[in-house]
DNA sequence: CTTAGTGCAAACCATTTGCATCTCG
DNA sequence: CGAGATGCAAATGGTTTGCACTAAG
């Protein structure tokens, strides 16, 4: 399939090092899952697709490998709507510029973009309402082209 | 942009009869719990509060109550990031304008403003990309005036 | 060797549901 | 009286945790 990049995992790879850690054969092979399919899995088909290159990986390795993942920044977890409770994992890295999400409720497919505008919210309520804005999750919510057209 | 609506339990029965539905007295408690409280509260907090009036009020019914009216469109469930799982409730009525949150995460107070430019971004997106944009959910996290002065 | 990390099973916990009973209209 | 609601208890389902064992460095 895809030839896994090492931009994630080389990072990975120094924090882990850093931090006394260890870079198991699991945690491997999440950042690789991740890394090839940047299209905010569940964690449950992270430990799907990863399943496939190592039959006994169980499903709380992928949780709690996805928690110090999320705690070290690499990812950020997403909730849509129509999904209550299940949360999706985002490759957005730490630093990064704030990135917005678009759902189309018919083929579920999430489109990201950036929007500047964004900004401007945040410092339009801060003069209005004083207090510090640190970020924004705005998701939009309809139907995608290809949706309407088909 | 303030259309003076008729209270809600008055909406609610109305409704109620439309459907042959029933104005019990845990969903009359129930309802007006929400009037009085329009500060985002969590089913316990609703079913609590209730339960001032009603010693044998039951959780379940709170949450048939909430989502019938959430089917209804007088109120909307709303999730923050540091709750993962718990759902709030907002008294936002159907056909009202799309409003938008601030939640302070050292008191976790939530302050709704509105802000005409989050329909500038939909025009802006499906100019971009297509689609059709119904509606959109845009949370603004950081710290509240109060908290940031003391 | 040492101790961080894993597999597993059990716990968690907000929310949902099946069913017998009650009650609003 | 009869459909619609409720109380209760048990189920659900994504996520978390305690523990004995395994393996990375």
């Amino acid at each position: 399939m895809n030839i896994p990049q090492p931009a994630l995992l080389q990072q990975v790879k120094e924090r882990l090092h850093a931090e006394g850690g260890r870079l198991t054969e699991q945690r491997r092979l999440i950042v690789e899952v991740l890394e090839n399919h940047p299209d905010h899995p569940t964690a449950e088909q992270i430990y799907l697709r990863a399943r496939e290159s190592d039959e006994t990986l169980h499903l709380s390795t992928v949780y709690r490998t996805l928690r110090w993942l999320e705690e070290e920044g690499f990812i950020s977890p997403r909730w849509f709507e129509d999904e209550r409770r299940q949360e999706r994992f985002d490759m957005g890295m730490e630093g990064s510029q704030d990135h917005h999400h678009f759902r189309c409720r018919e083929c579920n497919q999430i489109i990201e973009f950036s929007e500047p505008l964004v900004e401007q919210i945040k410092a339009i309520f801060m003069a209005q309402y004083g207090g510090k804005v640190d970020n924004a999750t705005l998701i939009l919510y309809g139907v995608c082209e290809k949706c309407r057209a088909g």
